[in-house]
DNA sequence: ACTATGCTGGCAAACGTTTTCTGACTGCGC
DNA sequence: GCGCAGTCAGAAAACGTTTGCCAGCATAGT
């Protein structure tokens, strides 16, 4: 009848018609095969621009097989350790056409698997996983479909899985060991909720087998767990000041309980560091923005997410080597640590 | 020869042959179409368990033209008030069983538009975007090929993309009306960057057309513009404080310049809030954190992200009606401000 | 008992690409 | 002037689904 619009939008097939050429030549030009002579190319091109031409990913990645997509399922992104380290693999993959589907497993394992089911389904040609414990059925899944996958925040590597991360263990040992060269000898720690994560239980580990090694009995450090926030970390002060023996060096498993710590201090008006000494973890932002400013040990995310880009860049199936690659964890000393001035006479070794 | 393993994933022929039907029976299945009886169903489902097999999301996707998948680019993930809306837009879309691409601008118009073109590509369903402010040939884009979007952080709707948000304009007049009705006549603002950015531009608006309409003159108000990061707010803090006329009342862009804010002021022993009050927007986690701590404006992230994952999911297409839904802003009042005290005898009318 | 009526399930045609194979045409060397 | 290598471009077959259409079959109504 009259001009309708083009409603269903401009094909390959479309192209190829106004540039007077057949399709194939029309996807070689696109996918930068130079098996097409200049002018033809030109023309092509043209014709692309003036149609507005789109191309459909999915008929794409059925044909080629390739997607170009790569997943992410981590704990949460309320926490900056883990936003932060997002952003430095999205920022990486998009530098290389490569899209980032992203999924929060709320520490739950079991959605954890649902989700990396889903992320297979989608085709995802890596998948950028958490510490290096999940469900057996997940790494199953990940294995039978061919789907490269890598552990941040952990060294933990598996038969299969790369690991791209921090020694949990010896960044705990490290806490351990400046808390001590402090002089103290009354040790607690604020750990992150240890069910179902190495990382937090590789902490604890590394802070008590440190101080063992050191002389201190481990039985006598209080350990407490808690949810990554603020309050939690202010409350599990509250009772670790309430303790029969009251620690002089509380080692916290995250920025966020320390900062809650050193909240629950200004409150209740307990000297930092002159009557307990709160040492961090992660080195966020925030660790500059308490008073006293927060000593803690920084978590190289932002490379993590770099790396682990890189990885799954460099992972064109399963042909690309296990790889383990151990990022270093740097002490920041800062205003909320000082040296042991308890009752009990002792010299700082420091 | 001999028996070699399956090489290949299962699909749907697999499925069908083991199930003794057809692969129409078996799609069938797997997409709730109740036109299969009740024991088909279940042999069906059986053979996909023992298969192991997993859809073709590509193959899905381009024969149903449906691809359960949304986009979203924000800024960056690098601040707690982004992390915190994707955060519950993902939640949403997962349990929905949609997917989220995810792309960082980094505050660059150009890049976003490549970023979009890319996720048109991939035949993202919805978008979601920061702010009203894009450029034009990315909603041209957007409009040409049917993918509904929706902004968020604003309420300034056009005339085919929502809003979900709140009012920066007016959020930035209730600061205003705070440090007005606490008595104060020298004001300041550490404003967020304006340029490509509607929000930060919005707020410094609302701020000065209130002070102005409450009699005090635009023109004497320093507004500084700076990065959001904690020693950007920190060094302008330390300019605001050293000219000429020291402002009794700053209004910062965020709560992480207010941070920054405090912090020159606790360095260089400035009392707040007696000498001088300092207003955070956002209000996130840090806020309780800081000395004292922050009187803010309440960004509602979290429920921006799940509206904007309501919308996105609503829009089959694009036959959902237009939408722009204004969610609220509140002041929270902490110690930061207080009332002014400079020579000036002036009777706060709180 | 025979037709009308559901209900179930199979066949086959798309969906929009990529890629292999093949063929045409150019130009060059003998 | 003829054949041959080499370059470029087209035809057509996949890729793994979904879905419209149609056929078979059982049940029920007359």
């Amino acid at each position: 009848m009259s001009e309708i619009a083009n409603q269903s939008p401009p094909k390959l097939v479309d192209v190829a018609r106004l540039a007077e050429c057949s399709i194939s030549t029309v996807s070689r030009v696109l996918n930068d095969n130079p098996t097409v002579g200049k002018t033809e190319r030109e023309r092509v091109l043209r014709a692309v621009d003036k149609l507005g031409y789109v191309p459909n990913g999915s008929a794409r990645a059925l044909r080629s097989s390739r997607t170009r997509l790569v997943g992410a399922i981590i704990p949460t992104l309320d926490h900056a350790i883990y936003a932060v380290m997002v952003n430095s693999l999205e920022a990486r993959l998009s530098e290389a056409g490569v899209s980032l589907i992203i999924n929060t497993s709320d520490y739950d394992a079991e959605k954890e698997v649902r989700q990396a089911r889903l992320l297979v389904e989608r085709g995802v040609e890596s998948l950028v996983l958490v510490g290096a414990q999940h469900n057996g059925k997940l790494l199953d899944l990940l294995d039978q479909k061919g789907v490269g996958y890598v552990f941040t925040y952990t060294t933990n590597s598996t038969e299969k899985g790369a690991a791209i991360g921090f020694d949990n263990v010896k960044a705990g040992a490290m806490g351990a060991q400046f808390l001590h060269d402090l002089g103290h000898v009354h040790f607690a720690m604020i750990a992150g909720v240890t069910k179902d994560n190495d990382r937090a239980q590789g902490r604890v580990d590394g802070f008590l087998g440190e101080l063992s090694r050191l002389g201190h009995d481990p039985l006598k450090v209080e350990v407490i767990e808690a949810k990554y926030d603020l309050n939690s970390g202010r409350h599990m002060m509250g009772l670790l000041m309430k303790s029969q023996v009251r620690p002089t060096a509380v080692f916290c498993g995250s920025d966020i309980l320390a900062a809650g710590a050193l909240k629950y201090c200004h409150t209740e008006n307990i000297r930092v560091p002159d009557d307990v000494s709160v040492m961090g973890f992660d080195n966020l932002e925030i660790a500059e923005l308490t008073f006293p400013e927060l000593t803690t040990l920084e978590v190289p995310a932002r490379s993590m997410g770099v790396f682990a880009a890189e990885y799954a860049l460099a992972t064109p199936g399963s042909n690309s080597r296990i790889l383990q690659r151990e990022l270093p964890v740097r002490l920041i000393a800062r205003g909320s640590t000082g040296p042991f001035r308890g009752s009990i006479a002792y010299a700082p070794s420091l």
